[in-house]
DNA sequence: GTTTAGCACTCTCTGACGGCGAGTGCTAAC
DNA sequence: GTTAGCACTCGCCGTCAGAGAGTGCTAAAC
């Protein structure tokens, strides 16, 4: 905060950080919170545990570690991990064994959805956490056709293909039942008028003709403006995401009170609250990290979320990243989320 | 087995399946053995804890019953179970509010997928197990349109109609780009042909037409005909199913080893295994009940599946039904997975 | 002034011990 | 066939003591 020119005493010393650090990767590893004589020996620097346990003291008071106990070690607190990643860790690139590992399972995908589900899988199997993906959410998509055909007593199959060659299909149940020719010559229509035009264009043009009631259209194109209107929500409402390998979150000591994993397994499949907090990582650049309480869910208290958007022609579409223990292994699953999410647009690219 | 004529003692007196019923009735209830005085109250009859202790004697002996400890009551075995359910349940009407419940939430389903998944959703809801329903496999599906629409590269987005409304698309990587109006021309060909026939018929066209490649086919007609045989088996192979509520298995105590649930929890993910015995309930009439090992998987050891095929046209397309521990309340479960299925049939008639 | 050794203290973990409660099996009497 | 009585067996729970780990503080050493 109060960054002086004159060279002052620092906030908290460069040792007092390094040793912090070797703490961190220490707990990351084994889980266990570490006293003195273990940080003396892993330091490298050659200090007794009787200075080491002053400079714990010293963190203590800054809040970056706290012991569960009088006289168990320390563990990093979420503004020590906070101070961890965000000035201590050293990033370098992802194993060649991982890379090699992504780069091979990035293969056959046909679709979009089961592209986003192996990525998603690929994550979770890569970092052993929980791996989730958004959907791609297209700022525009392209309108390129709409089909309805009619079904059995008045419901109409309508599918709407984009540009992007997603396709989009609803069973839409209508007032009365339209000849096939009817709705042959809707289809006509729609697609004679709209095709190429952005999405979301077409809604607003749609929403202005179902206005103007009055206006020169007759009663079948008016509904078919309607059905087609609703295919384009439906369309539109596409962001979901795909979560996988919560099981695998299951293995981890500190998140084991069963209730605690019901409700965030129930928190998963509900998914609501999980797209909310990756709608807050959207614009951001580069990786985020949210280190336990600080994703404002208190489910995720001791979790931590490591997310990178993933963009397709400078436009972002989308979210992934894993969901694990604030005692994760911060320095491997940064650069894996990352590269994922590069691979995972150059995919979607195609 | 060596039921005779003569009127000989019956292997297991009438009193002591009168007891078995209570026991497994408490145990059913409380979760905890049932000691031979709880017992003695719970009968009805009027006989002293003492005597209860000789007819759970006897139960032991048969395999019916078994104690965890010296001193504990008595807990019903696989095969106390399975006489409980096959000769002791009484099956009655599901609850009024059960009932009413179901109806309720069987309203608006768009298509086939969310009738499915919500039928799930709705299974695990009301019982408080994990809920499964197969997708509906139907024997014939009648080919209704296809369309062929280029992409970007050497890629084809085949999109395949039924005529039960179901669509089914898929991105297909040719060896060469087609012109627009060749597959302009390959769609109209298809649909002139195959419209309303069999898909069975025409994939078995499919494959002869493409062994005779010597035949007066064209090369784009022969490369149309594969993409929309790829279609037809993708559309065939749609043989999956949806688990909902695994989280409510959290909540018994019996199935709370961490490693054992996320077993549990790994294989309905993979989903194979599942399927596998679903399949083989396919055929068989009325309700399925597999007890704890039963069912062959050792992962299922401590569970029970209740299931029932549902049906449309009296041809069998799905299973469904419910998976929980052994200790789960039979009398209320079967007659709710009996009617779930007769609703997803009748929903699915439409 | 920083570092270190020494020491008392605190807290967890473990295993042993014993009493309590629940329930059984057996025997003998009704 | 049914019942009362009794000894016995376990699991559960609280207590207790000892070991182990690690701290905080103080005083001495560098």
């Amino acid at each position: 905060m109060t960054t002086q020119t004159k060279q002052v005493e620092p906030l908290v010393s460069e040792r007092a950080m390094h040793f912090l650090k070797v703490l961190v990767e220490r707990y990351i590893k084994d889980g266990q919170p570490v006293g003195s004589r273990t940080l003396s020996k892993d330091a490298g620097l050659d200090l007794s545990p009787a200075t080491i346990r002053n400079v714990m003291a010293d963190l203590e008071d800054l809040g970056l570690v706290t012991s569960p106990h009088t006289s168990a070690g320390r563990v990093p607190t979420v503004a020590g991990y906070r101070m961890f990643v965000d000035s201590l860790l050293t990033v370098h690139q992802p194993s060649a064994e991982d890379i090699a590992s992504l780069r091979q399972r990035f293969a056959g995908a046909t679709d979009v959805k089961s592209l986003v589900e192996s990525t998603s899988r690929l994550l979770s199997g890569i970092t052993h956490l929980a791996g989730v993906v958004m959907l791609p959410r297209h700022e525009r998509h392209a309108f390129r056709q709409i089909e309805l055909l009619p079904l059995s007593g008045a419901r109409v199959l309508a599918i709407l293909v984009t540009s992007e060659g997603e396709v989009h299909n609803r069973i839409i149940t209508t007032e009365r039942s339209f000849t096939p020719s009817e709705l042959e010559e809707a289809t006509n229509y729609l697609n004679r008028v709209f095709t190429g035009q952005d999405i979301k264009e077409v809604r607003k043009r749609l929403l202005d003709d179902l206005k103007d009631t009055h206006q020169s259209m007759d009663a079948l194109m008016l509904r078919a403006v309607s059905l087609a209107h609703e295919v384009v929500e439906a369309a539109e409402n596409t962001d979901d995401c795909v979560i996988a390998g919560q099981t695998n979150l299951m293995e981890f000591g500190e998140l084991s009170g069963m209730d605690r994993l019901k409700q965030l397994f129930d928190a998963f499949n509900q998914k609501r609250e999980i797209l909310h907090i990756l709608d807050r990582c959207i614009a951001a650049e580069g990786v985020q990290i949210f280190i336990g309480g600080e994703s404002g869910y208190d489910l995720l208290d001791d979790c931590s979320l490591v997310t990178r958007s993933y963009r397709v022609d400078d436009q972002v579409v989308g979210v992934l990243g894993v969901i694990g223990p604030t005692r994760m292994d911060y320095q491997r699953v940064i650069p894996i989320v990352d590269v994922t999410a590069r691979l995972l647009a150059a995919a979607l690219r195609q």
